[in-house]
DNA sequence: AGCTTCAGTGATAGGGTCTAACGCATGACG
DNA sequence: CGTCATGCGTTAGACCCTATCACTGAAGCT
């Protein structure tokens, strides 16, 4: 049973994490500002500090939902095979880039991320070995590969470095999904 | 001929370069600041802008110092073919991972490269694709696989996303370069 | 009805970038 | 060699930011 105190408490915190995100979006995780979210909300500053002991604690608890969110697109995906997995990796990724650098992009140094989202990357791999062991043998390296391969393509074409190079990611994706179809030779 | 000035000039400018590199290192892009750097050099913050117009402007001078920087790396890994080159962009890439995240890491939205860095990445991409000709047919297609795949596994590695993996990332690199040497099945 | 809890406020400390006006030394030049 | 302009570095200040603190007032609870 919820208290009013605590339903309205949520429903701050999510709106909260709306902003943030639509602020991440737009410049990017440094470019987060507590004053500009709370003042989109209607309310000061410190305000926040009811809700998020500090911005780094709202940054991972952004953090937290990326993985969550990863992890459930991965889990929709469900038996459709590597391939599909590959597939929803990449239409999970492209629906927010600012999202997919949080969990893979440039780390902080110092910065740790809670056991949590190490446990959810974790689940992640299991899903991934899953997918790959119906595709041949030798299942934990395959999906090692494939997830640094489909990583490698997608994270490049994420921060721009395909422009002007006369290519097509999703082409350059397919084939490296592809490339993890066949058996690998030692 | 350079005038007193001039050199005086360029000497202070190496110096708030180089004391960047080593914020940058410690706690990565995000918290360089000007401030901190002209204490360092026995001067107080604004003093710094008569040498970068803006902190942005400092970050992308970085930029541009390690696209050299790489370019160099590269040049001097000279005709060992792919797998010599592999091995010394990884040296290069963990020397310093954040220089490597500068170039490779998280985008700010709204930033553009300037277009010599742009040039920069033409000509390593270009020694690439000679290094890959020597190794068959396909070279554009194999130098972008190289690329890719690389990329994949160091920024991972560099990120810290394997720690805890039991999984030495110099094996999976050489795997990856091993695969890239057979040619790739359509 | 009274009391407690807690959301939100303003004030404040301390950090950042960056502009503007000002002293002052140094190099340039007649 | 003396004068003068160039330009380096300073302080002051505007305007951001995060974060803490004491306080107010309303909401929920007994």
């Amino acid at each position: 049973m919820t208290t009013p105190r605590e339903r309205y408490r949520a429903q701050v915190r999510a709106e909260i994490k709306e902003k943030a995100w639509e602020q991440i979006a737009a410049s990017g995780a440094p470019g987060l500002s507590l004053n500009a979210i709370a003042k989109q909300l209607g309310m000061t500053g410190p305000a926040l500090y009811r809700y998020f002991a500090s911005r780094d604690e709202l940054i991972t608890e952004l953090i937290r939902e990326a993985y969550g969110s990863l992890e459930t697109a991965v889990d929709a995906a469900g038996e459709t095979g590597p391939a599909g997995l590959a597939g929803a990796l990449r239409t999970w990724a492209l629906a927010d880039r600012q999202r997919y650098f949080l969990m893979y992009g440039t780390p902080v140094p110092g910065y740790h991320a809670p056991e949590d989202t190490r446990e959810t990357a974790r689940r992640i791999m299991a899903r991934l070995v899953a997918a790959c062991a119906q595709a041949g043998p030798g299942a934990e390296a395959r999906a090692l590969r494939f997830w640094t391969r489909l990583h490698g393509v997608l994270s490049l074409e994420l921060a721009g470095h395909f422009a002007g190079m006369d290519l097509d990611p999703a082409e350059l994706y397919a084939a490296e999904v592809r490339s993890l179809e066949q058996p690998e030779l030692p």
